[in-house]
Parts: C-alpha cells; sequence; structure tokens
DNA sequence: CTTGCTTCTCCCGTTACGTTAGGTTTTATG
DNA sequence: CATAAAACCTAACGTAACGGGAGAAGCAAG
C-alpha cells in the first residue's frame, strides 16, 4: 500500500522518463517522498496522484510554471483558466488551419502544373497569411459586403480559383517584354480580367476604385510581396492601361514620381 | 532602383525586427548585399526578395535550418516537402482538437456543477488524451464493431454523457463508506448502470466480459488513472457485486492477491 | 571482491530570437 | 566645426522542457 519506487520503477510505471523526474524535482514540482542518505529518489504512490496530475494539464497545453501554481496554490480556479486555454487553444488551432489552406492550395497547383514559380508560390502563401489584414485593408477601399463575399467563396472554388490565377501569372511572367498591344499579351489581360470578375462579381467600376487608390499603396509601411518585379510591373501597367482603355475606363496617368 | 537600406530601413519595411535580421545574418541565412568597412548592413532590393521566402517558409512551418537548405540548394523539391509539411500540420491540428475537446468537456461540467473534483477532472482529461490507445485497448476484449459505436457518438452525447457521469462519480465520492447495501448506494449504481447501457446498447454482457478481464488490467505497464483510490475501489467492488448478484450476473470473485 | 546494473550530479545543446550593457558611427543641428 | 542625438555595432545571457553524455558512486549477486 505504501510502497516505495526508485526513480526507474516509478518512470516505467508512469510513462515518462527519469530525465523528467528528475527535472521536475529541480524545479520544485513534483519531489520524491523519501530522499535516501546516498541521494537517491523514491517515490510514492501519493507521487503517482501528482504526476497525473501535471499530465493532464500539460495535456492542456499548460506550462510547467502554471502547473506549479495550480498544484501549490491548492485552490484550483480552473474555471476560468480554463476558457482562458480554451481561447489560447483556438487560436493556434485557426493559425494550423491557415497553414494547411496554404500548403494544399500549393499542392493543388504543383498536382496541375508539375512545378511552381517561386515568385508566385510566395504571394499566395502571403495572401493566405495576410488574410485578416488583407480583409482590413480592403474594406477601406470597396464596399464591406464586397469584402466578406470575396472570402466567402467555397474551398473548392478559391482552390480553383487559385490555380487559374497561379497558372496565369506564370504566363504572363513569361510574355513580359513582348508588345503589349499583342493579341497575345491582351489576350492573358483578358484572361486575369474574366477571373476578377468571376470574384468581383463583374463590374469594372471596382477596378476603377483600386487603380485610383495605388497612389496610397505605395509606401505602405509594410510591403506586400507581389509576384512581380518593378520591371514587370511596369510593363504589366502598361497592357493593364491599353486594355481598360479599350473598355472605356478612365485612368488618371499619375507616373511613379516618388 | 538599386537602393540600400540601413538595417533599421530595411526591418521597417519588410515588418521583421533588426534583431531578427542579425540573427539571420549570423546563420548564414540572409546576409545583407553590402557591408561598410565600419561594419554596418546594407540590404538591397533582392534581399527583400529573399526574406519574403523565408517569411513565407516559416508560415508554413519550417524551421530555419530547412529553410536555410532550400534557398542554398536552390532546387525546390518542394513537392514531397510540402506534402510531409502537410501530414506534420495535419497531427497537429488533431492534437489540438483533441484538448480543445478535453477543454470543453470539463467546461461543460463546472457550468453544471461549478466545481469539479480534482481526480475526476484527471481522469476525464486522460480519457480523451488516451483515446485512442483505449480503443486499442477495449478492442481486445469486446467485439471491435462495439467499440467503434462507442467512440462514434455525437458531440453532444459525449458531454452529456460526461456530465452526467461525472456528477455520479462526485455522488459516489461522498457516499464512500455507507453500507454497500442501502438503497441509496444500490441506487447510485443502479444509475451509474444505466449510463452503461445507454452507452453500450443495453447488455449486461459485456459487462460481465469487463469483469472477466479484470484480472488482466491490474499489472498493466503503463497506469491508467482511474477516479478512485484503492479504497474507495474496494468498497465500491463491494456495492457492485452487490448489485450484479441480485441481477443474476455470475462474478467469479477473485480477491486482489498480489 | 568483482562484475554489472542503476543512479547520482554537473553541464552542454536545442530554437529563434528578446533583452540588456557598453561602445562606436552617422546624422542633424547650432 | 563641434556636439548632441539617433542609429548601429558586438557580446553575452535568458527562454522551455527536457535529451544526452561524462565521470563517479551505490547496490545486489556470484
Amino acid at each position: 500500500m505504501d510502497e516505495k519506487y526508485s526513480i526507474g520503477e516509478f518512470a516505467k510505471k508512469t510513462g515518462t522518463t527519469i530525465r523528467a523526474l528528475r527535472y521536475y524535482d529541480e524545479i520544485h514540482l513534483l519531489k520524491p517522498t523519501l530522499v535516501s542518505p546516498s541521494g537517491r529518489r523514491y517515490y510514492s504512490n501519493n507521487d503517482i496522484i501528482q504526476l497525473q496530475k501535471i499530465v493532464a494539464l500539460k495535456f492542456l497545453g499548460y506550462s510547467l510554471e502554471k502547473i506549479s501554481e495550480f498544484l501549490h496554490l491548492k485552490d484550483w480556479d480552473l474555471k476560468d483558466s480554463l476558457a482562458f486555454q480554451k481561447q489560447e487553444m483556438v487560436q493556434r488551432k485557426e493559425h494550423i488551419e491557415r497553414v494547411i489552406r496554404a500548403l494544399d492550395h500549393a499542392l493543388h497547383i504543383m498536382e496541375d502544373q508539375g512545378t511552381i514559380n517561386s515568385s508566385i508560390f510566395i504571394s499566395l502563401i502571403n495572401n493566405i497569411q495576410m488574410e485578416d489584414e488583407h480583409k482590413e485593408w480592403l474594406k477601406g477601399l470597396i464596399p464591406e459586403s464586397t469584402v466578406e463575399g470575396l472570402y466567402d467563396l467555397s474551398e473548392e472554388k478559391q482552390q480553383e480559383l487559385n490555380t487559374r490565377t497561379a497558372i496565369l501569372l506564370t504566363k504572363m511572367k513569361e510574355a513580359v517584354g513582348k508588345n503589349p498591344e499583342s493579341d497575345e499579351v491582351q489576350g492573358l489581360i483578358q484572361q486575369y480580367m474574366d477571373i476578377a470578375e468571376d470574384v468581383l462579381g463583374g463590374s469594372l467600376e471596382l477596378i476603377q476604385d483600386l487603380l485610383d487608390s495605388q497612389v496610397e499603396i505605395e509606401d505602405d509601411p509594410v510591403l506586400f510581396p507581389s509576384p512581380f518585379t518593378p520591371e514587370e510591373e511596369e510593363w504589366l501597367g502598361k497592357a493593364m492601361e491599353i486594355y481598360l482603355k479599350r473598355k472605356g475606363v478612365v485612368f488618371n496617368g499619375d507616373e511613379t514620381s516618388k
């Protein structure tokens, strides 16, 4: 009933390691009931219960320091703490879910394409990573309901759009330098606009709005990764301008003068 | 176009910290394009792209060492790596989900009860933590289909059962020492069996099976936490025996010798 | 008494930086 | 041009929860 276990026996019995037990002793989290004159640690059945508490709380994500407080204060004000801990865990879960979504999108594109351009890859990841910030930022430019609608697409739809966009961006990068007025380039822009229309619900006004707001974006404190280099962007800008002019959108040509 | 940024400017522009940039320099992950004779670091636009790659890969959960490999080998064998990384993340997610479930159950009980006995709390957590191991273990004792059915209850149902069980266990702990043959104690056992029937689908045979297998559990290498102390268990065993005898179940009275 | 197993106490290594401390360089201003 | 303020530098310790190794000592059996 009041058996004594050596540290090795105790470790085996409880599924922990000897090293961990010594560590718990060191930080005063769980001290053996008895220490022999020669310094050997001996644990009792009572210590098993204590260790179980520690393991359970560790599973819930508490640090050993917090656990120490709980067990020492002996006053389990769990309720609040558990609720708080749950919030923490829910946040971690959401983070991981975003990561998984990003991985899925990237994998999906690679299956379709076999490979992926590194800068496209980066901006893809970044889009998902910054989802919330982007949302808030867009809300400053276009109506909130539209923004929510944008992000409220089904997972499949998002996958598809991302893939189409990635393929298109790849083609565009290959086309850089070609005559912006050529049918090929204008065709790509057309495709891009088709996707944009698909997402935005089809009015060119939004695009106009976005263009008008460009000026402010220039010196954004934190820099958004664009999949294009400055040279590529200049070329793209030209092609875009031509496209929009042909469609009758007014472009207030503000040259990027610092 | 080929601007140079001091470390401070660069940090602000990219949303990292100065310390992080110095650390990346130290571990040869991202070295500034130019270092002045006095030792000051100056970064270029090219470094921005590198840093974006680093940030993106970090978001996906890669260690800086792995990232270093990727960027140095220049040979993005992402496909496999991404798939592997996804597996990792899915596992982490599952872990967190178990933790959240455990927290939910505990919170649910506390809302109902206002408090919770620490040993009941521990065994509750442990049940969820060990879910998979318990499953496997039970499959050795009762038919696999029954086991799967057991764990396939809805979240709500599980909550409810856990709460009822916890309340009952609390009452039982309070009743320890009372006459096992009294109506009160036998009533509690009856309630316990009601819950068991609810879960197991109502045959006493399973309980018989479980009782028969008790012998083997005794010296399980890794010790399962039970919410009862040995004394409490002994008392419970008696009450249980009386209950089952009255119901006509044969109990092969194997005294816990050794 | 020797062998072999268990345990002991240091102490370094891990990750990705944060945080001083104490000294130097660059930039801004009078 | 002198000096103050801002920015930057290196060096070094701290973090969380142990893992792993070195070298010494305890303990039971033959």
